[in-house]
DNA sequence: GTTCTAGAAC
DNA sequence: GTTCTAGAAC
């Protein structure tokens, strides 16, 4: 065989190969915030009723989630008795993402229609920057009412003791709707737009190490290597 | 929720 | 020719 059909057969291989293993699988997506708040590298902070994740897809620079312990379906299946808990996630959200970047300001919510299973609060820094940010529905899922403001649910909570919700074509008009920067006026063209050129115009703190792997430092790897070899020690080193 | 890609839009 | 969008993922 002449090696263009090596090629090629290589190919064919590398292509089953990728469609084999990146099988659509919504019921595994679904459940992921259960997995994710186990995840030792993505946990930030956690006490006895919360934990605090990194979203594994960031949609700003910084991007984190408040996951309750105790387990609680969602948004929609919150009354009263939960004012405390949702106080207690707003606070707590708020001063692990302060104490990391306390320059930043960040955008505190729900969605109004979840994807995953499990009540999640977003705390996302609102340069919406980050490398998971990568279509029309992301940006417009925290600019738009479908983002429902923690503020905003706990007033209503307080007040009418329910929370009242946008209809599912509503949430899809609002997701659908073309961009408009929430800073200004412009509408960018394309997601690519905002995140390359107009991001630049607003004074956000920057230094994103999400955004784009090949402008991070190389002290921040070298950081990142220590910590790494340091944790080894500890899993490796024998117990006394 | 993501990834990939064909075909539309530019 | 390149960028963007929308829909499938066997
Ligand atoms: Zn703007």
């Amino acid at each position: 065989m002449k090696y263009q059909h090596w090629l090629i057969l290589t190919c064919c291989l590398i292509k089953y190969t990728v469609a084999k293993y990146k099988q659509p699988n919504p019921e595994k997506y679904f459940m992921a915030l259960h997995v994710a708040m186990l995840e030792q590298n993505l946990i930030e902070y956690q006490d006895e009723n919360l934990t605090i994740i990194d979203d594994w897809y960031p949609k700003g620079s910084n991007h984190y989630i408040v996951i309750s312990k105790r387990y609680i379906r969602g948004i929609r299946h919150v009354n009263r008795s939960h004012i405390p808990l949702l106080e207690q996630m707003e606070e707590k959200g708020l001063w692990v993402a302060r104490s990391f970047r306390s320059r930043r300001s960040y955008l505190v919510g729900y969605h109004a229609e979840p994807f995953f299973d499990r009540l999640h609060l977003h705390i996302v820094s609102e340069d919406l920057r980050g490398r998971g940010l990568k279509n029309k529905e992301h940006y417009n899922s925290f600019t738009t009412p479908f983002f429902m403001p923690s503020k905003d649910v706990l007033h209503s909570l307080r007040v009418n003791g329910s929370l009242h919700f946008p209809s599912h074509e509503q949430c899809r008009l609002w997701l659908k709707r073309p961009l408009h920067c929430a800073q200004c006026n412009y509408q960018p063209k394309s997601i690519q737009d905002y995140k390359d050129k107009h991001v630049a115009y607003h004074n956000f703190d920057t230094w994103s190490p999400p955004a784009n792997v090949s402008q991070v430092p190389t002290g921040f790897w070298i950081a990142k290597m220590w910590t790494f070899f340091e944790e080894w020690g500890n899993i490796t080193a024998t117990p006394e």
